[in-house]
DNA sequence: CCTCCGATCTGGACAGCGTTTAGATAGCTC
DNA sequence: GAGCTATCTAAACGCTGTCCAGATCGGAGG
C-alpha cells in the first residue's frame, strides 16, 4: 500500500540500463504481478492462472508474491479489483453516451454484458472471487462510479418506485439479470438464434427487451390488465 | 454405458457378506464414484472435490476412475448430470403444486433458485461444467421434464407471444434471470435486506416480482404508457 | 563513510494434485 | 481348466500452493 512514488524513484535511480523494467530488488512487484496475471488471463485463459505462472511471467521466484499478497486468492482478488474498476468505467461511459435517459438503463445492461463477453476470463475471476471471499462490497465500491449510477438511470428513465426499498429491489433485479445474461450468452445452443437475430448484440438486446425491470407502479399496471 | 443390470448381477452373486458394498473387482465403480463425489461436495465443498479425494472416498486407487471416465472433468460432468436431473424434478414438482397457472412461472423460478441455494456446491459444478465443456444441451435435456415445461407454463399464465421466436426469447430471459438471482442471492451485502423482508425466500420473491418476463404484447403495452 | 536493520527476493523443500504407464488380479467365455 | 478382457494397483512424472532458511539490497543512524 505504501508503494507509489517512492518505489518508482528507487526504480529510476538505478544504472544506465535502457529498459526501466528490471530495476532493483524488483521495483514495485505487486503491480507487476497483477499486470502479469491479466496478461496470462487474456492469452491462456483462467485455468492457466497459477501463482507460479504469474511469478514466472513477472520474472521472479514462486515465493516472491508472498511478500505482497498473503495468498493466491489475494492476488487474484487484486486482478479482479482492476476488472471491477474497468467495468464501472464501461458502465459510466455507456450512460453518458446513451441517446436518452429512457434507453440509458438498457445501454448500461448491454455495456455490462459486453464487458463480460469481451473479458470472459476476467469476469469469471471477478465473480469467483466475489463469491468465495465475500469481497463483493469492496468491489462494488470500486465500480461505484458506474454501478452506483444505475439507480439514478432507472429514475431518469421514468420509473416510479413506491419506496426506497422498491428502488433497491429494482436495482438488484437489474443486476441479477445482467449477470445471468452475461454468463449464459456464450452457450453454444444459442448460436442459431444469434445468427437469426443478426449477431450477438442483437440477441442480447432481444433478451433484455423481454426482461422488464418493473417498479411497483408498473407492476401494478401490468397486473391490472 | 453397458453397466446396468449386468454389473448388479455380478455384485449380487458374490458371497454371504451382509453389505452389498465392496463386492468383487469393485462392483459398479462409476456409480460409486459419482456418489462419492456428491458426498464430498456436500461435506467439504467444491474445492475439496479432487479426483484423488473421490477415489479415496470410494476406496480405490487414484488411477481407478480412469477406467470409467476419461477425465476428471467427465466425472464431474456425471455428478453435474445428476444435479440437472434433480433440478428438473424440482421444477416439475413446483409446477404441478402451483396454486394456479398464473403463479406457476414464479413458483418455478423460486424452486430453481431454492435448489441452487440448497445445493450451492452442486449448482456451481453444474454450471461450471456446462460452460467449460459446452455440455449444456445434454444437461438441459436431462432436466427437460422440468425446463421443457417452462414455455408451457408461460403460455398457461396468459402470456401472448407474438411468435415462436418471441416465446423462445421469453424462455431464455426467464432462465437467465433465475440463474442470475440464484448466483447472487447468497451475497452477504443482501443480508440486511433479507431480514427486513422476512427471510431469504421473501427476498427472492421480491426480486422476482421486480423482473417482469414480458411477451411482445405486454412489452408494447408498457411502452405505450 | 560505514554499519546495521528491515524489507525483499531466491532456492529448496513439502504435500497434494491430474494423469500415464506397466503389471497384477479377477470374472467371463470357451 | 485356459485364455481373454475388463478392472484395479503401484509407481512415477510434472505441475501446483505454500513455507522456510538464507542471500541480497535500499535506506536510516551513527
Amino acid at each position: 500500500m505504501a508503494d507509489d512514488a517512492t518505489t518508482i524513484q528507487k526504480t529510476a535511480k538505478r544504472g544506465p540500463s535502457p529498459e526501466p523494467a528490471k530495476p532493483y530488488h524488483h521495483g514495485d512487484l505487486s503491480r507487476a504481478l497483477v499486470a502479469a496475471g491479466r496478461r496470462i488471463l487474456e492469452s491462456e485463459g483462467p485455468d492457466a492462472l497459477s501463482l507460479r505462472a504469474v511469478a514466472r511471467e513477472a520474472g521472479v521466484s514462486p515465493a516472491a508474491p508472498y511478500h505482497h499478497f498473503k495468498d493466491k486468492g489475494e492476488l487474484l482478488d487484486a486482478v479482479a479489483a482492476e476488472g471491477w474498476r474497468e467495468l464501472g468505467d464501461a458502465i459510466a461511459r455507456a450512460r453518458t453516451e446513451a441517446a436518452s435517459p429512457a434507453v440509458a438503463v438498457t445501454e448500461i445492461g448491454v455495456a455490462y454484458i459486453r464487458f463480460a463477453r469481451e473479458n470472459p476470463a476476467l469476469y469469471r475471476i471477478m465473480y469467483r472471487m466475489a463469491c468465495d471471499r465475500n469481497t463483493m462490497p469492496e468491489h462494488a465500491k470500486k465500480a461505484e462510479g458506474g454501478i452506483g449510477q444505475v439507480a439514478e438511470a432507472i429514475l431518469a428513465a421514468g420509473a416510479q418506485p413506491t419506496s426506497a426499498l422498491d428502488l433497491q429491489l429494482i436495482q438488484i433485479a437489474a443486476w441479477c439479470t445482467a449477470h445471468g445474461i452475461a454468463e449464459m450468452v456464450g452457450f453454444k445452443e444459442f448460436e442459431d438464434l444469434k445468427e437469426e437475430l443478426g449477431g450477438e448484440e442483437a440477441f442480447v438486446r432481444a433478451v433484455l427487451a423481454h426482461v422488464g425491470i418493473l417498479s411497483g407502479t408498473a407492476r401494478a399496471m401490468l397486473q391490472h390488465t
